[in-house]
DNA sequence: GTGTAGGCATTTGGCCGACAA
DNA sequence: TTGTCGGCCAAATGCCTACAC
């Protein structure tokens, strides 16, 4: 197979007319952050509609009160689908890096009895860095600081019999438009500094200390240089089209009509304003729902930190069951009420889904990312919600999942 | 009736924490441009799906490319509703205003068999005016040239003992945001300018020349400032955090379940993306569909030129019948198909509505905008689109409408 | 190794009247 | 009446080194 880890439309961007763009796959996921993963094309994928809608809510914080009930849908909390296609974009204005996915729902029959093996991981063919911008980076007053090894592994080599050794380096953004920087290796001691157009480039996309700004030198050579804004002042001000509700009778409408009629239909996914991913592959699916998960257990959770690291953090499963027992019932969406050890940034987070901790038993070097942890030992012992653990959410002592 | 002309609610600013700024209706009209009207709040209203989905179409250029074909809904081409609320609104990012809708299907038999009367036209308590910007405008060379006129009707006075003749300006924009300029009277011949804060202004609002700004001085004396940028270069950068095909569906599932169950829903207007208003007054609605129209008919119609100012095109009807047939079957939405006498500047509008026009008898001073010209003479014949009609299409040559 | 501050040349910002359209 | 320009000074931008942490 010569497609990458993620399948994407890999277009070699020839023909980039206007508005158009085929975004770089490795340089998608270099914008999106090292937590966002996406598919395999043509895999199969679990699509939960009650995390779309968390998508959706997030994205207009305010107004989300809805006016009359959302009519009822046939629709079951997860829905198996083929991953179709996936299309990478790129916000224009706010350079967000967004994806659509196709999705075609699978009939039962089609079902697989065995889990696909999830794919191999990427071989990195190309280098790239990113730095946090310090008020330095970003006043008025001087330029970017490269780190050294960034400087030596990521940019063109300089020609440092040159006095001082500097170099033009040209980026493209995650729109194709191209950035000029002049490269300068000089002071004492010695640095790599970025001086000419980089102030442009700082107001243009509107960045300020704490934002990130990555670089990464694909195979060909060519440089891109992207930009990822800090977590804390997401001020999402897309302009909503349709009302709230409207938006939320769309996915849901789209999506039971899909599965009824078994027909093609296409999703959006926002990684800076989703807080879940809502299509995870199939086999991460089934691995997670074997595993066995009970109240009391210690788990970790990689999350992002404010300055676009990744970290994790841990906690305590208090809880097992549904979130919204009358619309989603026996959903695994979040289906874990959980405690953690340190009080975190943002108080959210009080739920998290099977797929998404990693057991305590698991060392943290792990090939692929988001690999989930299991017991062996305990293996087909399903963590499906039942009664008994609802009621135990009231006491908080830790309980054993047992199934009826 | 204490309400103004487009009832609003009208909640004087005093609470204005945060985001949420309620908008004074005078201000929201000034900015959305003269062409724009909204129905009174609890009057009778006609709701086009055909139109908002055409919004919708217009507010995402490119990607609508429908993946499956959409489910039929049982809709009627027009709903009558009551408009049960009205919230104005303006987009954070671009100062451009909208309206959230609320609209409660009415039943037939709450029908009313006469038109409610249009209201009376609302009379001016504040002056306001608005200027297309000139290149030294936008220069950061210089300042804002206030019109002669524009200056004594709409700023606050100036003490012209003064030598020069200074104030200092404060107005709040369309998010409750003040903005202070320094107002002079200098210059030979002497003229007024707004010379320190100007600047900031100008590239906070990202206005170039081209763009227009305005300004309002409502009865309390309160200054306002609105931006309205250029029509050609509209970069619709709303983030999709549905795909295209779920807002279509959206739209039309909450229509239909609205209709069904005689709910409440709400819509949203944008004046900006959208072609043609597809909430229009019912007793709009009437008039329109009682005049006689026919084919070879000579019209008027009101657009928004390039410098943001009204102006009449005029044409001439070339057929009458559905824009789609197949989906929107007797449909009065864009029913007449028509050739303008001018070419346009954009090669759009082949198509209009009945409400839109104006006949070529009635003179161009009419006291409330958009009123409908008819003939008297022909009252009660209908434009209803017939089989004949829609053959007419073919040949251009001018058909009297008939009923079978 | 790298963030910040001081030094200083150069550019840009921005207020003014003059002049013409 | 008002758009644009040249003049002029103030403020900022931006490249450099020095010095810490």
């Amino acid at each position: 197979m010569a497609s990458s880890y993620v399948g994407s439309k890999l277009v070699d961007e020839k023909g980039e007319g206007g508005s158009m763009f085929a975004i770089n796959s490795e340089f998608w996921h270099a914008c999106a952050g090292p937590l966002i993963s996406l598919p395999v094309v043509n895999s199969l994928v679990v699509y939960w509609p009650q995390g779309h809608l968390e998508q959706v809510a997030n994205s207009t914080p305010q107004a989300s009160s809805v006016l009359s009930p959302i009519p009822q849908y046939d629709l079951p909390p997860h829905i198996l689908c083929r991953l179709t296609g996936i299309t990478l974009m790129a916000h224009p204005d706010t350079d967000k890096v967004y994806a659509q996915m196709d999705l075609t729902p699978v009939r039962e029959s089609e079902k697989p009895s065995v889990s696909e093996e999830p794919p191999p991981p990427a071989k990195r063919k190309s280098y790239s860095f990113c730095k946090t911008l310090t008020a330095s980076d970003t006043s008025t007053h001087g330029g970017f600081s490269v780190p050294r090894r960034a400087a030596e592994e990521c940019l063109p080599e300089l020609d440092y019999t040159m006095n001082p050794p500097c170099q033009e380096l040209v980026a493209k953004d995650v729109h194709g438009v191209e950035w000029k920087f002049r490269h300068i290796y000089r002071g004492h001691p010695r640095r790599h500094l970025l001086t000419t157009g980089w102030s442009v480039f700082v107001s243009s996309k509107r960045l300020v200390a704490g934002d990130s700004v990555l670089f990464l030198r694909g195979e060909n050579g060519q440089l891109r240089v992207g930009v990822r804004h800090a977590l804390k002042q997401q001020q999402d001000s897309q302009s909503m089209v349709v009302s709230n509700q409207s938006t939320y009778i769309g996915v849901l409408a789209t999506a039971a009509h899909a599965v009824t009629e078994k027909l093609r239909f296409s999703v959006i996914y926002h990684p800076s304003t989703c807080t879940s991913e809502f299509v995870i592959p199939y086999h991460k699916y089934l691995k997670a729902i074997k595993s066995s998960v009970s109240v009391g257990m210690r788990f970790k959770m990689r999350f992002e930190s404010e300055d676009s690291t990744e970290r994790r953090y841990s906690g305590t499963i208090t809880g097992i069951g549904d979130v919204d027992a009358v619309r989603w019932p026996n959903s695994y969406w979040r289906s874990l009420k959980v405690e953690w050890d340190e009080s975190m940034a943002s108080g959210r987070h009080e739920r998290v889904s099977l797929w998404e901790i990693e057991s305590f038993n698991s060392v943290a070097t792990l090939p692929p990312p988001t690999s989930l942890g299991q017991y062996p030992s305990q293996k087909r012992r399903l963590a499906r919600p039942t009664l008994a653990m609802k009621l135990s959410w009231t006491s908080k002592l830790p309980r054993l999942s047992s199934m009826p």
